[in-house]
DNA sequence: ATTTGCATGTCGACT
DNA sequence: AGTCGACGTGCAAAT
């Protein structure tokens, strides 16, 4: 069993891994995870990931990229910055994932799909008319959303969200205004909380509704 | 194969599949997941993700407390909001995980180790002497890392990150500022980008450097 | 149940 | 390489 994982690393193939061992990383921070069985996933990218029984997130992970070596009972993934030893105990199986594909989502509902319709559909969503309506607008802090300039040369920046806003949304949302003259803002979301509903208001800034419906 | 996998999904047990499948989802997003191989993993909490041959994260995942139904070639995952279907074309092999730990990690170099590590060293971080020295302060817009409250009443707020502070963790400190009198506002980290550091004395506002070692 | 902020966030885009 | 923001963020803690 071991001989079999010694050659997949060596191959640098792909593989997954049932075993009995424990975990040790070092780097951004520093983690131990006792011995207990997991499930080990090594992509032929160099990401590494250890599973637990529950949750989506592993117990540790290395991005791709990583290193991967093997001596012994030591599995070792070594990334610029970050290491991760794995002590093995038993190995309870191996196996190499031949033809794994590589295919991306096609993913909708995005922010941007929301941005699309709020420019599309400005009067339904916007008290005023906009000669220019630009997305993506260059700021010193970074691009707004979508900015609509109408005739009285008054800026209006809109930070869109495609789930429920909160104060951080608001607080992004301030800080683009602060370097827009002439500008009032507007927070675009499915929905609001409370408190970011009134830290908004309290600021002068607007609330749009807007979501994925019709 | 089929009759395996049937049964444990009945079953509730946690268990891998390597197949040739395409994935729908609907839900806070809709996506397509094209025809291919890939493997999928079930966990006994209720939680699916299935993953492709690159990057850490899967592809599309379902979060505990999801139910898992097969009927045919085809298995279903469903949340309240949300809903996974895989539509099996062909099955290489299903395994039980039996014996999953369900052990979490231990870990170091937190937030709160910084914070605690400024508290405990206060004079070499700070160059002003507080008598009191507030953490997870309580203001309306949420708790502050920490506030030291000098002999003029003065409070010295501090936002720490663990690791190079951005824009938005500026802004985050401002937020607080906003809604505390009488302060002063620091942002604590191992380093600062360069556009957060001068958005941050733009503001007047300082930067203390720390970090994990020693 | 809602809201908030941390995270070894990951990932992609752009400079 | 550095910086920034979206993400089906996940996740736990506090309210």
């Amino acid at each position: 069993m071991l001989e079999l994982l010694t050659e997949y690393v060596k191959n640098n193939t792909s593989f997954i891994l049932y075993c009995d061992c424990n975990v040790k990383y070092d780097g951004r921070a520093s983690s131990i995870l006792d011995y207990g069985n997991y499930l080990i996933i090594y992509k032929a990218d160099g990401s590494l990931q250890i599973h637990a029984s529950n949750k989506i997130s592993p117990r540790n992970y290395q991005g791709a990229k990583s290193l991967l070596s093997i001596d012994d009972n030591q599995i070792t993934s070594i990334n610029k910055l970050e290491k991760i030893i794995i002590l093995l105990r038993n190995v309870y199986f191996v196996f190499q994932l031949r033809d794994w594909s590589n295919n991306e989502i096609t993913i909708t509902k995005t922010e941007k799909d929301l941005v699309d319709k709020l420019c599309l559909n400005w009067n339904e969503y916007m008290n005023i008319a906009c000669d220019n309506i630009v997305r993506e607008y260059k700021t010193d802090h970074g691009p707004v959303d979508i900015v609509g300039l109408d005739r009285k040369n008054i800026k209006h920046v809109i930070e869109v969200k495609r789930r429920k806003a909160t104060i951080k949304d608001v607080t992004q949302l301030r800080k683009y205004l602060e370097c827009i003259d002439d500008s009032i803002g507007y927070l675009a979301a499915p929905s609001i909380s409370t408190k970011a509903k009134s830290y908004l208001y309290q600021h002068e800034c607007n609330y749009i509704n807007i979501d994925f419906e019709s």
